[in-house]
Order: C-alpha cells, then structure tokens, then sequence
DNA sequence: AACAAAATGGAATTTATATTCCAGACCGTT
DNA sequence: AACGGTCTGGAATATAAATTCCATTTTGTT
C-alpha cells in the first residue's frame, strides 16, 4: 500500500516536492505551489483550510498528498507535527539570527534590508495623510488619462503604476523617454500627471512637470518630503520617507502608497 | 456561556495561566504546569496527547481548558495556531470586500497595504535560504555582464536591480525588449543573466533564459515558487513568495532580495 | 470531430477527535 | 465516622475532519 518513498523529513520533502511539480496537472500544481510557499502551515490546519488555501477542492488536496507518497493527509501533516519543534523562533528572534551571520553571508544583509522595509511601513503609516491621498484620488479618477512619470531611483515605482493601472483598466501612459522622445504633447487638457520623484529630482521630470502645470494640467507628485521644490509648481504632493538602510533606499513605503492609489482610482472609475 | 476573560494572546495566556495556578485541584495543577512547559504542543496535539502528556484524563485536560476561560480544547489551539502561522490574513476574500465598499477612504487602503507588505516580509525571514543567496552571489560576482530580464509585474523589480548595479559599479544591461529588439546576442560567455519572474511566466523572459541555458550561461532567476518550470531549464532558482491578491501584488519581499543581491555582489566584486 | 484517458468537483462514508455526563472516589469539617 | 462538597476517571455522545467514490468535465490524440 505504502508508496515506495515517503518522504520522511523537511529536506526529503522538498526535494520530493520538486521532483514530482515538474509533471503535474493543473489543481495538483496548484496545491505543490501552495505547500511550497506555506510549508508551515501544514502542520496546524485542516485539509479544508490547505484546499482552500491553494484554491482547490479537499479531494483534490487529497491525492496530492498521495502522490507525495503519503496514504493520506494525516500521514503527511505528522512528519510535519513531528519536526515542529519547539515552534520557530520569532521574528525578532530570527532577525537577530540572520544579523549575526553578518559578513559571511548575503543572508545578514537580508536582514538589513527587510528591517528598513519594515520601518518604512510601520512609518508610512502614521505619516499617511488620508486628506492628502483622497485629494489626490479624486484627481486621478477624474482623469481622462494619466500621464506617468519618473526616471532614475523612481523608474521602478512609475512602471509599477502603469502595470497597475493597467491591470485595473484605467488608461494610463507610461513616459519612459525612450529615444528622448518626450512625448510631452500627448498630455490634453482632461488628463492628470503622476509624476514619482525622489531628491535629487531628475530635470526631465520637474521639467514636465512645470510644462503640464503651465497649461493646467492637474500635477499628483510622489515624493520624499514634503518641503520640496514641487509645490512651489503647484503640484498636488504625497509625500513618503524610507528608511535607508547605507546608500539604498527600500522602495517598500513608496510602493505601497502606490499601489493604494492605483486600486484606489481603480475602484472608484 | 463563554467567561469574561479568554485570553486572545500568548502574553494573556501566560498571565491567566500564572494566576489561576495559585490555587487549583491536583490533576489541573498538572495541566497547568504541562501546558508552561509544552506552550508550543497546544498548536499541534490533540487533547487525549495532552493530557497524556500532563498525565491527566483527556475530561480534566478538557476542564483546564474551561477553567483557561475557553469553551473548549479547540478554542484554546486555535489561539496558538493562528499565532504560529504569525497572522497572514486570507487577502483574496478581502479584496472581494475591498471593492464592494469603494467609496471610503483610501487611507483604509493602506492600512491593508503596510500589512500586506509586512507579512511578506516577515515571511522572507523565515523562507529564505542562505545558502541559495550565496551560491546566487557568487554566480553574478563572477560574471562580467549581468543581463537582467524581468517583464510586466516584474518590470520594476528588473529597472531597480538595473538602478542598483549601476549604482555600485557593476556591469549590467537591462534588458527591456524595446522594439522587440532581444539583444540576445549581446550575452557573452563569462557572462551571467539575472532573470526575475512570475507565474504566469512571459514567454519572452522564458526563451531568453532557455537560449542562455544553451549556451551554458549561468541563470539566476529571482521567482515566487520553488516548484516552478524554470527549474527544468537549469535555472538557479530564489523564491521569495508574497502576499498576493490577483493583479496585486505587494513587491516588498521581492524588492528586499533584489536590493539585497545587488549589494553583496557589488561589495563581493 | 470522435474517442479514450486523465483529471476534477462534490457528495457520501468512515474515522478520529472533542466534548459531555455521571457514578464513584476523595477530602475537609463537624 | 458521617456528611457535604469537590474532584476524578472512564464511557457515551456529538462534532468535525479525513478519506473514498463516482458522475461529470476536461484534455490530448487520431
């Protein structure tokens, strides 16, 4: 009855896992996914909840665990319950863990990094200025069209934008200045600029900036302080601090303001 | 029915078991110093486990529980579940929600947002794989050229990683398929691609790093599961997983190994 | 387009587990 | 030692979960 291998440890089953993902029909796939993103999860829920985690019905679950090579769930979630030992230490815990392998490993610089991500949002939070990102919505959903801009450390965050906006149906350009050529005429009277800009702010990017605002164009700018140069053009700013962490800048905070204006001019078109 | 004080958190937990503590009957005295000892078990036992474990009948172990101030053994594990799997809220129902009541702020928006990204990042301190990382490092500090590739959701994290490694110096083209112009001639042996990933993949991303793969070109490729087709392509797989709704995706965790890359192979040239 | 094989969803069934109940044991008090 | 109360063990019951089964859909092949 027993399938020949049954995995019968974490590292057993992953490489177990691999091996069998690379032939697997759909809802199968779907629950390999699910198991390898949520392993620990294995131990302290249901079928029900797994199957309903990987989208899939019970039955389904079911044969994958099979096909793992177990008789059923119980067996596969036991080899779980067993190696839960002492429970994972926490998240400071582990923080503290990755720290220490410092210069040896890219690992300590993880921890870095995820540290400043997470201040950044912890901070976003009680700076977020409901007023301000309302304003800002309602600009952009009153848009025709949004004309998207940001160059250098902001690329990421402005095609981040466009793919959201995108996603979301709401018309939008990205003006990447591909061959330098601005398309700054593009931008008609009923569309909005969302301009994204960090000090030191790139010339093409206060440039547009100035250009759509001397025609009135509506101007939202993404920015890192509030007492910036911008407003002096009359644009209307959310402003955003990371934390650095060295030179570099986590784009954790940015980017969830962000995405939060693009669903949210998304949902009220 | 249910006693005023259930405690709702593992530090709750530990002050109402010191207090009743002081005065209780033989049997649940045992349950009570079982359970100290054992915190991390309740998640993962059963209550006839338990009481074995304390050395009590499974009806004591069962009037512990009330005693705690929950109605049963299942309501007291279900505190200790949802603390182990560290809150990582069902976010697919919830953006269901999210658009039924459109109309309200958008700062409740960001809230979801910030917590979204948390969760992905505290996820990655427990994911990642040191190991991996180096073994990524070392593969693109040996190379002359980075190629980076990533189209679509993953555009940004590609323009970032281009960002990054021009920022410390080290040699990399970003290849963004501009008039679908692959310039896939310009990789050269000695060099390495750094190809960034979702599922669905985009073909474009997958024959770029088959046609690598050819020529024997090490690929890294930055992707959000371990059981993922790219592994038949001999690909050096880093799987960083997100908290994920539809179109939505939070790139925190993404962002955090990508920076993360990019300075230890500028520091490691 | 027609067919066979494989995969899937949902309900039915089986099994495990939590929970309740109560008869009897124990304990402190008079 | 007799009584009230509390505590305890074990079996009986209720509940929830795992597992199986099969009709239906999907997929791949000719």
């Amino acid at each position: 009855m027993s399938e020949p291998q049954a995995p019968g440890t974490a590292k057993e089953f992953e490489d177990k896992l691999i091996e069998i993902s690379l032939a697997l029909p759909k809802r199968l796939r779907q629950c390999a996914q699910y198991v390898a993103a949520n392993q620990d999860r294995i131990a302290v829920s249901t079928v029900a909840e797994m199957a309903e985690g990987a989208g899939v019905q019970p039955s389904a679950f079911m044969r994958f665990c099979q096909i793992m090579g177990f008789s059923g769930f119980s067996e596969m979630q036991r080899l779980f319950r067993e190696s839960y030992v002492g429970g994972w230490p926490d998240y400071t815990t582990r923080l503290d863990h990755l720290r220490e392998k410092g210069g040896e490993s890219a690992a300590g610089l993880v921890a870095e990094f995820v540290e400043a991500g997470r201040a950044s949002l912890e901070n976003l939070l009680k700076t977020v200025n409901p007023q301000e990102l309302d304003a800002a919505v309602s600009i952009l959903a009153k848009a025709e069209m949004i004309h998207i801009m940001g160059l250098r450390r902001s690329f990421p965050v402005a095609s981040y934008l466009a793919y959201a906006f995108e996603k979301m149906n709401v018309p939008a350009i990205l003006h990447d200045t591909v061959g330098k050529l601005d398309n700054r005429n593009a931008v008609r009277s009923g569309d909005a600029v969302l301009a994204v800009t960090f000090s030191p702010y790139s010339d093409e990017t206060v440039e547009f900036i100035t250009a759509a605002r001397a025609r009135d164009i509506p101007v939202v700018a993404l920015t890192d302080t509030t007492v910036s140069q911008l407003r002096k053009l009359g644009a209307m700013l959310i402003s955003v601090s990371e934390v650095d962490f060295g030179a570099f800048r986590s784009l954790s905070a940015t980017l969830c303001i962000a995405i939060t204006l693009a669903v949210a001019v998304g949902t009220k078109k």
